[in-house]
DNA sequence: CAACGCCTGTATAACGTTATAGAGGCGCGG
DNA sequence: CCGCGCCTCTATAACGTTATACAGGCGTTG
C-alpha cells in the first residue's frame, strides 16, 4: 500500500497519535513539532486511508444521490447542483443510478453500501411505503419526488397536482379543448404520473371539459422515444387534439417530433407543454414552454437536509417539503389561438 | 452501529473466522454449521462493513469514472454503459463530475479519494502529461478521450482527426464549400478541440476548399448556450456558412437554434453535423447528422481494462486503443444541393 | 497399529486510523 | 520546595474484517 500514518511518525520522529493531531487538528500541537511532521507528509506524499478512518470515526464523508434515470437531464442537472453543495458543506457526493430497477433500489436502500456512505438522497420509483419502513440502515434518508409518502423521513418534492394543474389552465388560458395527456403510467409504479394525472382530470373539471379517456396515453417509460410513440398512437387512433402535455419535457420532445413527422404544426394545430425545464426545450424548434421546478431548492435543500441529519444538527421530526415552480412559457404554446378557433374570433 | 460478525458468531456459536468463510465462501464450511450461520445472518440482518473489508483487503469493489460535465448526454449515456459493465463485472462505479475544473481534476487524480476506489477511468480537459506522470497513487487508471497522451496508462478514444475529416468529408460530398467550425478552442486546454480542427483543416485541402480563418469560432466551453452564441456571432459578422461543423452534437444543437432564429433554412441554406450522436439529435427538428463514436465499446473496453489491471490478469503494456465511429446522416445535411447550387444543376 | 492426510473449525494478528488515558516537563502560587 | 495544573506528547485499545497458522477428529494406507 502506500504511505501511512507509521511512516510519517517514523519519518519525524514523533507518535502516530501526533501525526493524526497535525493532520486532523483534533488537539493541538507544538508549533515546532507539526513543521517537522507537515515536512514529512510533504516529502512522503502522504493521503489519508479514507476507508480506515470511517471504520475507526463511524463516518466517511460519502453521501449518495440515488436516481432512477442517469441520461435523464433532468436528474443529470438536479445532481450538478447537489454536488456543488455537497462539495460546499465538505461532503464528496457520488451518484447512483438505478435504471428505475427494484432490486438495485432495495440493494441501495439496504445493501452493504450502506455502510459506505454517510446518508441517502433518494428518487425511488419502484419500491414503496414498506419498503422504506422495513428499512435497517441506521444513516439518515432524504426522498426526493413522488414515489413514496408517509414515513418519517425528510422528503422534498414540488406538488405534482398543483403543477400539472397550472400547466393545463395554461393550456385552457390559451384556448385549447381538447388536451391530451401523454405519460400516463399502466401500472401503479410511478406515483408521479398519478399525481399529474390527478391535476390533469381536476383542471379539466375546472375549466368544464370533458376527460377523454382517449386522449390519454400510457407509456412503458418516460423518455423521448416514448413520448414520440405515444404521440404516433394517438395520432393514427383519430382523434386530433389541439393541445398535449407531456408528463415531463422528454416526454413532450418526443411528442413534439412526431407532430413534426406527421406534419401538424406547433403551436397552430396543436400546443405542447412539458414539466421539467431541461436545457434542451430551450433549443428545441418550438422551444418548449414547460412548467419549471426550482431544481437548485429541491438539490440543495436535500442535501442540506442530509448534512444536518449526519451531523446531528437537525433533530426534529421529518419535514416534508413542497418546493415551488413556474410556468415558464415558450414557443410550443405561444400562439393564443388555434387554427380551428382562428376564423372564430 | 450494526449487527457485525461477532454477533453472528455469538448468536450461531461459532467462531468470527467460520462466519466470514460462510459469507465469503474463502473456505468450505460443513452443511450442517453454514445452515446455522446462515439462519443467524438472516434473522440479525447482517450486511459486511465495506470499510472494514476494504482496509483488509485492499480492494472496495468501486471504480470511479471522471467526466468533465455530467449534464453532457454523451458523457451521461457513457456513464449509464460503464454502470452496466461494471455491475456485470462484479464492481460497482461511482461518477465524479470534475466539472473541467483544474484543481478538481488535480484531486481525483492524487487526493485522498484514492483509497477509496479500486481504480480510475478518467476524461482529463485541464491537465496534461505532466501532472498524470506525476501522479502517485497507486491504483490503476484508464484514460478516455483525447485529453493526455504518451503516458503509461491504458487509453481509449477515437481517432477524433479522423472522424473530423469524415464530417468535412460528408459536407463536401454534398457540395458545401463554405464549411465553418464551431469550438474551436481559444486556450490550449481541449487536445480533441485542436485534433477535430486539424481535420477540419485537412479534409478542407484535400477537397481543394480554402481555409477562411472567419469561419472558425472559438467557444468558452461546449454546449448548446456556446453554440448559439458562436452561431450567431458568425451571422452577424457578415459572412454566411453553408455548412456547419460543431464540436460536438450540444454546439450543433446551440447552432440549430440561432440558425432557425435567424431565419435560415437547415439544411437547404445552411446544412448542420456534430459528433456524439445523443439521443437529443434524433429528435431535433431538424434531426442532427452526426459523427456516432461507438460509446458502447469506449465504456465496456474501459471498464473492461481497469478491472483487468486491479485484478492482476492483464499485466501487458499499457494499451491504447481508438474505437471505431459512424457517419449518421440525418435531415441536416439531407438535401443535396445548396439553395446556391440549385440554379446551376 | 502407526503414520499420514484431509476435513472442519478456531485463535489471532494484522489493515490504518482515531479517541482515551496517562506520562513527563515546566511554571507558579502557597 | 512541594503540590497543582497546564501544555505537549505518547502508548494503546478499539473499529470490523480477512488470512494465516494451528488444533483436533477421523478415515485410509502401508
Amino acid at each position: 500500500m502506500g504511505v501511512s500514518l507509521k511512516d510519517i511518525a517514523e519519518r519525524a520522529g514523533v507518535s502516530l497519535a501526533t501525526v493524526s493531531n497535525v493532520v486532523n487538528g483534533y488537539r493541538p500541537v507544538g508549533e515546532r513539532t507539526r513543521q517537522r511532521v507537515q515536512q514529512a507528509i510533504d516529502e512522503l506524499g502522504y493521503s489519508p486511508n479514507l476507508s480506515a478512518r470511517h471504520l475507526r470515526r463511524g463516518r466517511t464523508g460519502l453521501i449518495a444521490l440515488a436516481i432512477p434515470e442517469l441520461n435523464n437531464p433532468y436528474f443529470a442537472e438536479l445532481a450538478e447542483i447537489a454536488i456543488r453543495e455537497a462539495a460546499g458543506l465538505g461532503y464528496t457526493l457520488v451518484m447512483e443510478n438505478t435504471a428505475a430497477d427494484r432490486e438495485a433500489e432495495l440493494l441501495l436502500l439496504d445493501g452493504s453500501r450502506r455502510h459506505i456512505i454517510d446518508g441517502l438522497i433518494f428518487s425511488p420509483v419502484r419500491i414503496g411505503r414498506e419498503e422504506v419502513l422495513a428499512r435497517t440502515a441506521d444513516n439518515p434518508l432524504v426522498l426526493i419526488g413522488e414515489g413514496v409518502h408517509d414515513v418519517p423521513h425528510d422528503h422534498i418534492a414540488i406538488d405534482n397536482v398543483a403543477a400539472s394543474r397550472a400547466a393545463i389552465q395554461h393550456l385552457v388560458s390559451i384556448g385549447r379543448r381538447r388536451i391530451a395527456f401523454l405519460g400516463a403510467t399502466s401500472g401503479g409504479d410511478r406515483q408521479s404520473a398519478h399525481l399529474r394525472m390527478r391535476g390533469y382530470r381536476e383542471a379539466l373539471a375546472a375549466a368544464g371539459l370533458p376527460y377523454r379517456p382517449q386522449l390519454v396515453v400510457p407509456t412503458d417509460a418516460f423518455g423521448r422515444v416514448d413520448g414520440r410513440r405515444a404521440m404516433r398512437d394517438l395520432l393514427t387512433l383519430g382523434e386530433l387534439p389541439d393541445a398535449v402535455f407531456g408528463y415531463n419535457d422528454l416526454i413532450a420532445v418526443g411528442a413534439l417530433r412526431a407532430l413534426t413527422e406527421a406534419g401538424h404544426r406547433v403551436p397552430e394545430t396543436v400546443a405542447v407543454i412539458g414539466i421539467d425545464d431541461i436545457e434542451e426545450g430551450r433549443f428545441s424548434s418550438p422551444t418548449l414552454t414547460t412548467i419549471a421546478p426550482d431544481k437548485e431548492a429541491i438539490a440543495r435543500l436535500a442535501v442540506r437536509r442530509l448534512v444536518a441529519r449526519i451531523e446531528g444538527t437537525e433533530v426534529a421530526a421529518p419535514l416534508t417539503v413542497q418546493t415551488p415552480f413556474q410556468l415558464i412559457r415558450r414557443e410550443s404554446t405561444m400562439s393564443g389561438v388555434t387554427d380551428a378557433d382562428r376564423p372564430d374570433r
